[in-house]
Parts: C-alpha cells; sequence; structure tokens
DNA sequence: GTTAGCACTCAGGGAGAATGAGTGCTAACA
DNA sequence: TGTTAGCACTCATTCTCCCTGAGTGCTAAC
C-alpha cells in the first residue's frame, strides 16, 4: 500500500527529529516544530496509521514514537535528500588525506582515523584484497648463505615475501636457476591452474630441490589465494557518544563483537557489492544479533579493476545517513586514488 | 619505616580480597575470613595505622578501606606470591600457539587475541622493531616495462618492498647493474652512515638515473629507520567486566585513549626495558590521566639480539598481577620462539 | 476530514526513611 | 602495654511514595 505525501512528510519529519534528537517524537512537536499545517491531533491519528502499517514504533503507551526498521528502511530509499558538504568539510577532509603514505597497513589505519573523525562513528577499512589473481612475478634471492628469500608478485599487485632457510651449500647460481626455472613455469598462472600434474612435472624437472621447490611452491599459492579480507577498526569508543549506548551491557555486546574482526568480515562479505556504490544495512538487516541496533554504511572502491576493498561506518540506527554517505563518497574517492598510486606507481593509470 | 608483619599480613589479606570483590574491605571480614588470629578491633588499630601510612585509602568514612597505588606497589614488590598455571593452563595455552604462522601480522594480532584470553584483560602487543640496523641486502628487480620492485632487507630481518615506476627504456640488464651497483655500495651501512658525501658519489657515479636512485636511497633509509613500534590491541572489550569501568564515563575516557595507538606506544616507550623481565606501572605510575584507574603489565621479548618488542595487558589496578605476570611469561617464551622461527629461519639459531 | 478537549498512562525524578556495613573511640581486660 | 568488646556515629545504597509532564486515544463538534 502506497503512503500518502501527507503520511511521508509526518514520517520524514519524525525521522529526522529522532535522528536528532535520540527522544521518542511525539505528535505536538512534530506539529510545532514543522510546518505541515495540521493539528497535533491530525499528526497523531496519521502517527497511529503509521504505526499500525509497521513504520513506526512505540516505546511505551505514553511516549512518543520512533521509527521502526521499516520506517528507516523507507526513509533511507525514498525519503532521504543528499546530504552536501561544505567547503570546510570538504577541503579538511582533502588535506587530510594529503600526504605521502609508504605502507598499506598505515594507509588503512589512517584512514579508519579521518573516517571516524569524519563521522564520530566507528570507522571500517577493508585491506584490498584481489580474487583470482594471476602470478606475474616470482624471484629468489640469497641473502646470505642458507638464507633465501622469495618475493612474489600478483597481477593485482599484491607483493608478498618470505624468508626461507635452505641447505647452505645452495649458491647464488643455483638459485639463479631455480629462480628462473620457477619464474617461467609459473609466471601467469592462477591458483586454479596449480594440477597435480604440472606440479609433479615441476618437481621432477628439478627433483635435486624437491623440498624446497615444493616450500615455494605452497608459498606462491598462499599469496594467490591471499582472498581472506583484513579489517581495520578505528575510533570504536566513539560508539559512546551515542545514548543508545550508555547502557554497559549494550556497550560490552558491542565492543565484544566488533574485537572479533571476522563479524565484521563476514558482515562486509554479504553485502552485495554494488559497484562503487553505497550499501546500507539497518540493524537485524546485518544478520547478526548484536547489529540488532545498529546500521552498516558501506561504501565499495576498486583500484585498477583487479583490488578490491570496503570502507564504512557502523554507528546506532538513528544515525545521520545522508552526511555519513556523503563523507564516505569523498572519502572513498580519494582512497582509491591514493592506492592507485601507491600499488600501480606514480600516476592513476589503470595498472595493466 | 619497615611494616610489622603483622601489619604486612593485614594489608596483603585487604589487597587480595579486595583483587576479588572489588569491594572495600572491612576489619570485620578480614578477622573473618583470614586466621590471623585477630580481632576486627585489633585489625581496625592497624588498618587505621596503615592508612595513615598511605598504604590504604577510604572512599568514604563509613566503608571499608582499598588499597592505594602505594599500597599495590608495596604488593607487587614484596608481598605478592609467584602464581603457577595449572597444567591445564599451560597446555590449552600452548596447544593455541602450536600452529602455522604465514604473515608477522597474523602473528601480532593472533598473539594478542591469545593473551586477552588467556586474562581477560584487554591485551597489547608490539611489532617487533630495530634498533639501528644495518642494510643486509638492497635488489631490484624487473616486474614488468617500466615498473621495478625494490625489496630491502636489513640484519633484524626486516624485510620491505616498494614497487616503482622507471622510465621504459629501463631494461633487465640496466637494472641489475645499478642493483649491484647499489648494493656494493650500501651493504652494510646503517643509517647514520649515509652521509652527504656518499650520496653525492653515489649519485655522481650513475647521474643519469640520478631521480630514481635517490627515491631508492630514500626507501632503503626508511627501511633501516624503521624504529617506530606498531601496536595490536586485542579484547579491549574485556575491559567492560570490570566493575571500575561499568561507569560509561570511565568507559569512553579509556577506550579513547587505546582508540589512538601512538598513546599506547608512548606508554610502552617509556618503561625501562629490563631484559627478559616483567613491567609493571600501576594507576598513575604510567603518566597518562586516562590510565589513573588503570595497570599496566609488559612482559619484553627480544629475537636474535636484535629485534625486540613488548607484550602486555592493561587491566584495572585492581587486578590478579601473580596471574597475568605468569600467563604473560609463558606467552612471551612461546613468542620469541614463534618470532625466531618466522624471521630467522625454520630453527632457533640466532641469526646472524 | 480536521481539530479541540479531556481522561488516562507511564517513565523519570526527588524527598524521605530504612538498612546495614563500616568506622573511631573509650574503657576494660590480660 | 597490647588487645578486645561495646557503642555511637557516618554515610552510600535501596526502597517507597508521590509528583510532574509528555504523550496518547477517543469523542464530539466544526
Amino acid at each position: 500500500m502506497e503512503l500518502s505525501e501527507r503520511k511521508k512528510a509526518i514520517l520524514q519529519a519524525i525521522i529526522e527529529d529522532y535522528i536528532q534528537t535520540a527522544e521518542p517524537v511525539g505528535s505536538r512537536n512534530i506539529a510545532k516544530n514543522h510546518d505541515l499545517g495540521l493539528s497535533a491531533a491530525t499528526i497523531r491519528n496519521e502517527m497511529a496509521d503509521l504505526e499500525e502499517m509497521g513504520y513506526l514504533d512505540k516505546p511505551h503507551t505514553s511516549a512518543g514514537r520512533i521509527p521502526s526498521e521499516m520506517g528507516y528502511r523507507f526513509y533511507v530509499d525514498s525519503l532521504m535528500h543528499r546530504y552536501s558538504l561544505t567547503m570546510e568539510e570538504i577541503s579538511s577532509l582533502q588535506s587530510s588525506m594529503d600526504r605521502k603514505y609508504s605502507q598499506l597497513e598505515n594507509v588503512v589505519s589512517e584512514i579508519s582515523d579521518i573516517i571516524s573523525k569524519a563521522t564520530n562513528y566507528p570507522a571500517i577499512v577493508e585491506l584490498p584484497t584481489a580474487q583470482k589473481s594471476r602470478l606475474r612475478s616470482v624471484k629468489m634471492m640469497l641473502i646470505e648463505e642458507g638464507s633465501v628469500l622469495i618475493v612474489v608478485v600478483t597481477d593485482a599487485g599484491v607483493v608478498r615475501n618470505r624468508q626461507m632457510k635452505v641447505s647452505a651449500d645452495i649458491d647464488y647460481e643455483i638459485i639463479d636457476s631455480i629462480s628462473e626455472f620457477l619464474s617461467g613455469q609459473l609466471t601467469g598462472l592462477s591458483a586454479d591452474d596449480f594440477t597435480p600434474a604440472r606440479l609433479m612435472l615441476i618437481y621432477e624437472a628439478m627433483s635435486q630441490y624437491g623440498d624446497f621447490l615444493k616450500t615455494v611452491v605452497e608459498f606462491v599459492l598462499e599469496c594467490l589465494g591471499n582472498t581472506q579480507s583484513r579489517v581495520y577498526i578505528g575510533g570504536a569508543s566513539n560508539i559512546l557518544n551515542n545514548p543508545e549506548f550508555e547502557n554497559i551491557e549494550r556497550a560490552r555486546e558491542f565492543f565484544s563483537f566488533i574485537d572479533r574482526k571476522e563479524n565484521v568480515s563476514n558482515m562486509l562479505n554479504l553485502l552485495e557489492t554494488a559497484e562503487e556504490n553505497i550499501s546500507i544495512k539497518i540493524g537485524s538487516e546485518n544478520n547478526a544479533p548484536e547489529m540488532r541496533d545498529t546500521s552498516l554504511v558501506v561504501a565499495s572502491y576498486n583500484v585498477g579493476g583487479k583490488l578490491h576493498g570496503k570502507i564504512g561506518i557502523i554507528g546506532p540506527k538513528r544515525m545521520n545517513y545522508a552526511r555519513v554517505i556523503s563523507s564516505l563518497e569523498l572519502i572513498n574517492a580519494n582512497l582509491t586514488e591514493i592506492l592507485g598510486r601507491m600499488i600501480y606507481g606514480k600516476d592513476d593509470t589503470d595498472g595493466n
């Protein structure tokens, strides 16, 4: 059933008041503060309808109304206006990101700080991951006698390395030849291409170094399959600024939940990755009982078509969605650019 | 002034009761529950003395006594007994750490989980850092046309890499020769050795690649100077299990403090690094107003004499110090071993 | 369909009393 | 001289009771 324009206006007024005050809103206040040209009594009638239809809840008989999850959902989908960041907000955000980053880990943790400062909510930043990447390059080098460093680069730009012990009689030349051999055999493959048959061939061709080769191949596979997401959470304490978390039990529940990073990753993984778009999950839409009173707002980023990840915030269901969305969009754009520069070099080309 | 044995026994009884109950302890309870052979009245007198001497505080006239910081300090230094972990505790801790770790970041975050589970307090794990490390090896390799990967290894075992754009006409051979040249010039140097004169020589010898060399040298310097500590904090929500944090303001203060990781690093840096030993800082000894009600217990680890870091917990001043210490010692020993294996290869040799 | 009016509900807050755990002091005891 | 019993006193905590005020639902009139 369609909502009348008047019902929409009233619902919007209630939700926006509630977002601001965190107090149940009553008919009188709506009549006074919003120029709807209606009396409190009329609004009361409409509110009763909205409640019956499921858009509003009542904490108890003599309190005002608060939005239900369905109410928020309708608001977010149909009523909310875009929020435009002020010039100051934009320039302060941009200047806070305009610096040199050296390590991925640092970018991620700093971005999470920036998000949480900009929104006043706990921020989530997912490290970029690649799906089905191919091996671009594997190299080995002797660091000192008996110790070899393996460096693996995937076509998504992921670089990882590991140090391994080898027997002392393996010298530079041997390493170079193994390195060249493996590189020839494996470059361009994805994890799926590592069939037992192919591996057998490799091991046999250099059977005297079988054990060593095996460890190297395992490591390469690990790098290619490195699809597990890792998340950073910053500014978690911000959640305590919201009156819904003054109850220590609620706070404990929230912090225990986000302490376990895999909870957060799982939640992110459940989001449909609408390209370049914002996902909003309200309360129980997150499928986690601990999140029943909080919403998740997430933006997806995508670097050079290969690497992607998500950034977002967790806040009370009663949150200024419009403002959060604008901030996330801006930060997301900057982040994409920063990562592009970091991973694919000094400029912004797509990195193939 | 020396405390009489009787005063010590009473002080110890009070502190241990308080650690258990978090309630101010009264004379009557001490008389009843501890077999000191004294009446409540006598204990009251002694308590009055202990208070006057500064070992005890009184929240208000008609409550029992609670230990002062000085009281805790005395307890930790002189009264506390060692706690022996039970066989089950030991074997469960050890089995939780007995698995393969691949990346340093993973070790650190998992160890922080283990610590917080074992102690029920928020855990801190510092990533290993090296002081004044020397360059063991720098290598470059062409990943694809126009893109070079630089890999730097220090004698502390730190490996870092960065991808850089170069002009397209730089080919394998040129890279190899630059790589070899730089390696020859820089291997064995520490950050202090990068004098302007030496750098000038290098840039002049290969002046046609000046800009590129400069970026590489900067990166190497960054790796050698990589002495900033990074910390992980796990199980922060555990702090909320303690009644002293039922007050939401306290909780907020605590979480805001540890949200800023540099606060925690700073605190760790202020500890004297007593080799292989445990440091305890009680309340305001931490020089941070936000920590005035919490204590820090920290163990230092040390891998191969080069790399070191710290692990520890933050808990209320009223904490089971003895138990925490034993757990940290055990975890610390295991961590040292794990890191040794990871960084210096498959066995535990010292790694020079 | 809208609105004014009225009876009713109920959370929140404050005042006041009861409770009980604890203290300090004094006087008696060993 | 050190120890203890006893007693008056203190004070945070809890409870009860009552009031207030914001809000609702319903009805009757416009």
